[in-house]
DNA sequence: CCTAAAACCTATTGACACAGTAGGAAATAG
DNA sequence: CTATTTCCTACTGTGTCAATAGGTTTTAGG
């Protein structure tokens, strides 16, 4: 289940490419439009700046805005920064994680191929396809 | 994400399938060949006999069975009745719930089709498929 | 009838993530 | 210099997950 974090930061990145005209837009003004406490997309937003998906500028006159274009951005990008991995089950989630019923698991293979749909879908759809 | 509990009862459905001779089979033997702890399973089992999944009987010789033949079940039934609802997002799992944004809600409509790709593939495949 | 084996039932717990809130420090344009 | 805005750290209540624990009831077979 995408929770709001993930929810929540593709708004914002639908409210920036809506609103781009070149400056920078402020977090309040995104919190208003969206109504979304702005403390709790400070968090988001902050996460979004540090994975580099947008850019963040102090001071007045300052905000956040989208480093590419929208059709640049894929959903799946954006969900999995926010929400650390979009995988359906635990197995799949770690990399490193070595099950030790890997190889005999009956289920294995259904949740890799659902992950692989999911993960298509995610991926394959544009941020402009949103706006 | 699938949780342990979807996955787990997922995990006994197949076994029971695989195991079935005609009589019932203990929680036991299950937990032994899943390597899973028994109690938690008797949890997960539990939901499974009150949803309608499988039937259980007390007593020596007694255990759990399927009530359908494999081909019958949807992996979609039986996560659907352990996680209690699958959906990506919040907004669709409460059918009664009425989010105020609905209408101008940007990022809802690739939700519902995101739902209906993820209920798709689940209900779709079979228990039968898994063996 | 007795006993072992099994399901069934209630309660509890530690850990963790989610969804925020709070208050201030640093940066920047005008 | 000031207003505005990001940036940063910390805290908190609520709830769910993943079990564990200890018992009661049911049932088949000897």
């Amino acid at each position: 289940m995408i929770s709001t974090k993930g929810r929540y930061g593709l708004r914002v990145m639908i409210d920036l490419a809506q609103n781009d005209n070149g400056s920078y837009i402020p977090l309040k003004d995104i919190a208003d439009r969206q109504e979304i406490s702005k403390k709790y997309l400070e968090i988001i937003v902050k996460q979004m700046v540090e994975g580099g998906l947008i850019k963040g500028l102090s001071g007045k006159g300052g905000g956040y805005k989208l480093v590419k274009k929208p059709e640049k951005y894929t959903v799946g990008e954006i969900l999995t920064l926010l929400e650390g991995t979009i995988c359906s089950v635990a197995c799949l989630a770690d990399k490193n994680y070595d099950c030790p019923r890997r190889k005999k698991c009956e289920t294995l293979p259904m949740w890799k191929e659902f992950d692989g749909i999911v993960h298509d879908y995610l991926y394959s759809k544009k941020l402009s396809e949103l706006l």
